[in-house]
DNA sequence: GTCTATAAGGTGATAGAC
DNA sequence: GTCTATCACCTTATAGAC
């Protein structure tokens, strides 16, 4: 518990410009300059900070994908349950919306992204597949896994419906999503 | 209309052994010497019919590209209407499910997909997002423009269930999907 | 018209003083 | 922790030879 109440956090003013930056302008377009100096330092204070370019870009996307896997990892803990479903995919959803910023710079630098990421991103597709199956309730037949996919996909939505936050608030984002996500996991049903 | 009816059609067959393989094995992993041995030619014929491995790749999913533009153009050529609506979303769908054996390619080697298509996928994502746009309905709240995001999320269930057609024939595929996704949107009223 | 040479300015990154 | 100064590198643009 250093630094319990601190004058100033530098290394969070920057992890929030270049989130800004990132996300509006681009990675690749985004200058450590310009980063630098809209949290007022410069480029050198900056590399004391976070050593590269990207590792920068690293501590954004890394804590979203740390989340992710948190969720991920509750999958193992405990079987399946009408209430476990729900409460996960909340979970889920609540990860992906606390992070919807970063996602337009995941989809606009993929690039950047798997040069940063390429090994820790064959785990993460994987686990979300585990995750993806065991939505699909126990014994599936083909048709529910189908719409487990089609409910995970739903909460992309969050990134691609391209609304911020001042448009759309979280908690509206979350409601209208974790319905629709549900409605259609409520179809497995008709399809018995 | 040249060969109108013809005894090989090796351009083909080699274009299907290369999906068949890239989609399965992946593309860096794929040599052309395994495309060239499953069609039965060797590696200097199938370079009669493809200047490179990266031009096989876009014949692959160029095809598929240019599809999905076809649907996106057609939201321009009339205007909203709720039956447009779910036959446009249909339309949609059909492409997705018509190239599923391409997504596989598509999304394990993006790398290589974005070499390949860098310039032409901007233009891409920004017809993709017209048509959300368009589904959204007239006058949209930004509810509906969430819940019509939502709707071509689903469709990406097609790539993302994991299951091949020996599993799920199309027919179902389409069946579950395009109810799923008007279910999605048919949730529109209740923010109203 | 096309090609090489060079200049100008911005980039990520490092060294060392304070 | 922050700064100034500086590095090597790359892109862009212009100049001038052919």
């Amino acid at each position: 518990m250093q630094h319990e109440t601190r004058a100033r956090d530098t290394k969070g003013d920057i992890h929030r410009a270049a989130l800004d930056l990132f996300s509006t302008r681009g990675y690749e377009k985004t200058s450590l300059r310009e980063i630098a100096e809209q949290v007022g330092i410069t480029k050198a204070s900056l590399y004391y900070h976070y050593s590269s370019k990207q590792d920068l870009l690293q501590a954004i996307i890394g804590t979203f994908f740390d989340d992710m896997r948190a969720v991920f990892d509750q999958v193992d803990d405990q079987p399946w349950s009408p209430e476990r479903e729900r409460e996960l995919l909340g979970a889920y959803l609540d990860v992906v919306i606390n992070h919807r910023s970063t996602g337009p710079t995941i989809l606009r630098d993929i690039a950047a992204v798997l040069a940063a990421f390429g090994d820790q991103l064959d785990d993460l597709i994987e686990q979300s597949r585990r995750f993806q199956v065991w939505l699909a309730g126990p014994d599936p037949k083909p048709s529910d896994r189908i719409l487990a996919a089609a409910a995970v996909e739903v909460v992309g939505a969050v990134f691609s419906a391209g609304l911020d936050q001042s448009e759309v608030p979280d908690e509206e984002f979350r409601t209208i999503l974790l319905d629709a996500a549900t409605a259609v996991l409520a179809r497995r049903q008709h399809h018995r």
